[in-house]
DNA sequence: AATGCAGTTGCAAATCACTTGCAACAAATA
DNA sequence: TATTTGTTGCAAGTGATTTGCAACTGCATT
């Protein structure tokens, strides 16, 4: 590949050289979460492998997404009363917003709340290293 | 009682007033939170009730925690990957730093922020019915 | 290309955190 | 005190995720 964004990242070299063996079905699994516009949880990353390919299993699914996390490849959330959702990590950071209804994932990002944040922690002497910013409500009628 | 705040509500009462039955396994467990300085979860209600009354079961604390949440009379935290940790909602309400290095639990709130959210959810024609901030940082060397 | 071996896989079973069906039981009300 | 209806403990069931294990396969080496 030639044309790499700093924002694109070449996972399956990135895990080649953490000792990750690159097999099928992380191939499978990796396109899947590149291509993903949504948030899907395991189940649904195993339903769209096995569609291109009937060998993925689901732990394989959960071994794998333990593995790209741990490389830095997704980002894990556990949003309140359900599965562990994946995306990958190639995006900027982003708070979400969770339709309760629903279960639709809306991303945002606020500047203002990130330096409010980073006032807040300043002052408690401390530095952020991450944070998690979860808006749950309901759509306006 | 004749000494009151408002931020120490009689659960009894308010719980008696929705229709909810007054048992002794549930005054057992109010009182575990009232008491409780921590955030226990529902493992550790059902050890500190045990002691008080065998006759708790752990099915019981699960639903009497549902139930007391759905009254107003805790708040559930669901903190990365853990089980529900509970707190009564005497309290203000408030957003939490967590020390990475010592796993300390700052309380803070932040009104700006608040409000911040708000707009936000608005111009994205939703109503917040809660959020969830935590900030993960490092104390300054 | 064939070999060797440590990392991986699928399957079944296990685990963890809850949740639920059901018959016995006990608060609140009459 | 009787009646009604919510509650309880127990056992079994769920949903999400993990693990034991024997077969398999990247991939570095020959």
């Amino acid at each position: 590949m030639s044309n790499m964004s700093p924002l694109h990242h070449d996972y399956e070299a990135l895990l080649r050289e953490a000792g990750v063996r690159i097999t099928k079905q992380r191939q499978v699994i990796l396109k899947i979460i590149a291509d993903a516009a949504d948030h899907p949880d395991a189940m649904e990353i195993y339903n769209r492998a096995s569609a291109l390919d009937a060998s993925v299993s689901l732990p394989t699914v959960y071994r794998t997404m333990k593995t790209l996390e741990e490389n830095g490849a997704i980002r894990r959330h556990t949003f309140e009363g359900g599965p562990s959702r994946f995306e990958h990590a190639d995006s900027e950071h982003h708070d979400h917003l969770i339709d309760m209804e629903t279960g639709d994932v809306i991303e945002f990002t606020s500047p203002k709340i990130e330096a409010l944040q980073r006032e807040i922690a300043e002052e408690l002497g401390y530095d952020i290293v991450h944070h998690r910013l979860e808006i749950y409500g309901k759509r306006r009628g």
